[in-house]
DNA sequence: CTGTCATTTCCATAATTCATGAATCATGGA
DNA sequence: TCCATGATTCATGAATTATGGAAATGACAG
């Protein structure tokens, strides 16, 4: 990822509406959600959220595909593990272990309750 | 991480030479750097970057010690852990297969050599 | 074709961010 | 104390960003 990707993702990220609506699509999850669903649960104008929307779209965290009248946006988690990995080359560059327990924390936090790794979908 | 605290830090490195104040900082290691020194290196003046460190500051992402007239800057790795931890969770909570990959290279990636973070700046 | 719904675009305004010069603060040396 | 140095604070103007209303676009039904 180019600096000039990672400033883009970062601006994007920056802004509460926005970090709202990538948090809303991760949680979606593969379904993503319709552009009036986004506008609905976070209590936003449609030409607010479209201008957030295409910023989002700009730094590559969300995708959108049009379906019937609707347009259905998902979370670009590419984009995503993309500005993780520059923030983790920085962080991490050269030296390993000052992330290592981060990443193991991480996984151990991703893997709560309900869920076990081992059991397939 | 609050949701707060990662718009901060969000807000703070999307902007270029904060950006390249904490890549220079990380890339200095524990000493850090003294203000004097990063302006002179990042070519910014003396008052521009003063405001530049203490959004950085505010935002968690640098410590500062005077140091006689001087002021060492350096960066807050914990803060930078934290808004990794952030978006791992946002990104992979629930999934940790999602991420795992990503995870593994950036082990590799910052296995080699010296290899020099600040190229591209 | 006409009407409606979902979304986007256009435009104006309000708010925020940014870099700058001047002034100020803090430290250390003469 | 006085002065020089390193850094910060303050006030200003330029530039960018956010938001809302109105109009336009695209898709579908009748």
């Amino acid at each position: 990822m180019e600096k000039n990707d990672a400033l883009a993702a970062f601006a994007a990220l920056s802004q509460p509406t926005r970090l709202d609506v990538i948090r809303h699509l991760i949680a979606a999850g593969e379904d993503g959600l319709l552009a009036g669903e986004i506008a609905e649960r976070l209590s936003v104008r449609a030409n607010t959220l479209s201008a957030n929307l295409s910023i989002l779209l700009q730094a590559g965290l969300v995708s959108k595909r049009r379906e019937g009248r609707s347009i259905r946006y998902c979370a670009e988690l590419d984009g995503l593990r993309a500005l993780i990995g520059f923030l983790l080359q920085d962080c991490c560059g050269g030296r390993p272990e000052l992330c290592q327990p981060l990443i193991e924390s991480v996984g151990r936090a991703s893997a709560p309750q309900n869920q076990n790794v081992m059991e397939g979908s």
